[in-house]
DNA sequence: GAAGTTAATGAGATGCAGTATCATCAAGCG
DNA sequence: CGCTTGATGATACTGCATCTCATTAACTTC
């Protein structure tokens, strides 16, 4: 059992693509619910999988074109795991950070004002002129807390 | 002209290698000599090229390999570009951060101790316990902080 | 210094993520 | 309904990274 955040509707997708001006495609509604239905990070080859045990008949570009749009649209965000692999998150489009359970794979969205006063501070530190940061964090979620304590 | 951090001397990748228990094998000697001439980050590929441009003779699984042992040793990071590039870093073996040039890809290290009171905060927020985290900073490096303001 | 042991190497094959191409299709519009 | 054009999917392709395995050479032992 993952831990759960909440499941993000398919609808904030879809008229998020609408509003947008593109347009609403069978393949986009279905890998907006496929979006919609996990939680936490997903890869673009579970999402692939997926859609071919279903049988949809969505082909592999398609799949990559829609993950890249919903990345524009701010609605996914591409993140890097430690693994080294790519997986994507549903995420609100302000800018935030990840926390990734490395048991289950769940994640969360966390604000972290804080963090602007590090910035800073490493401005000072290093004379350059920092633009933008990714701060991602690991560690386990309230049900996997107790494993493995490291 | 790049911003220059410090150059990294070959030898400390030598003699960790040595007391890791690892052969001293000339493709190594070589490859810590190139990792060693660089400033700030480079990839995979760039060493390739450089090692054929050579003629070192040396061979593509040997070099992933040499990044593997040295990153698994602590001497090179590997990092996340926002273009999904890898790259690796060299760097001391303590925790620490990446600052990034986006202009010349000058890098360097930094301390970011206060960091701690900002990750302590998302666990209170997430209820996650949190284990490890990547903060990675772009921006411009001293010589390119004029460059294209955004 | 010579011989043996075994980690390390390199060439090539292979796997896999992601992209490009392009003829076909269907969403939205009138 | 029919048109226009963005979107699709099959395929090929690129490029990074890994695997395999016979060969080589680094360290140890004597």
């Amino acid at each position: 059992m993952q831990y759960h955040q909440a499941v993000v509707a398919a609808e904030p997708l879809v008229t998020a693509l609408d509003q947008a001006g593109y347009r609403l495609t069978q393949p986009r509604r279905a890998l907006a619910m496929m979006i919609a239905g996990r939680d936490g990070h997903f890869t673009a080859a579970e999402l692939l999988d997926e859609a071919r045990q279903r049988r949809l008949g969505i082909g592999r570009a398609t799949i990559f074109r829609a993950l890249d749009l919903f990345a524009d649209l701010g609605l996914l965000e591409r993140l890097d795991l430690p693994t080294g692999d790519h997986a994507y998150v549903p995420c609100e489009p302000v800018h935030h950070h990840h926390v990734v359970c490395s048991v289950c794979g769940a994640s969360t969205d966390v604000q972290a004002a804080c963090i602007q006063a590090t910035v800073a501070e490493i401005e000072r530190q290093s004379g350059f002129r920092i633009d933008s940061h990714r701060l991602e964090l690991y560690g386990r979620c309230p049900l996997h807390a107790a494993a493995g304590t490291p």
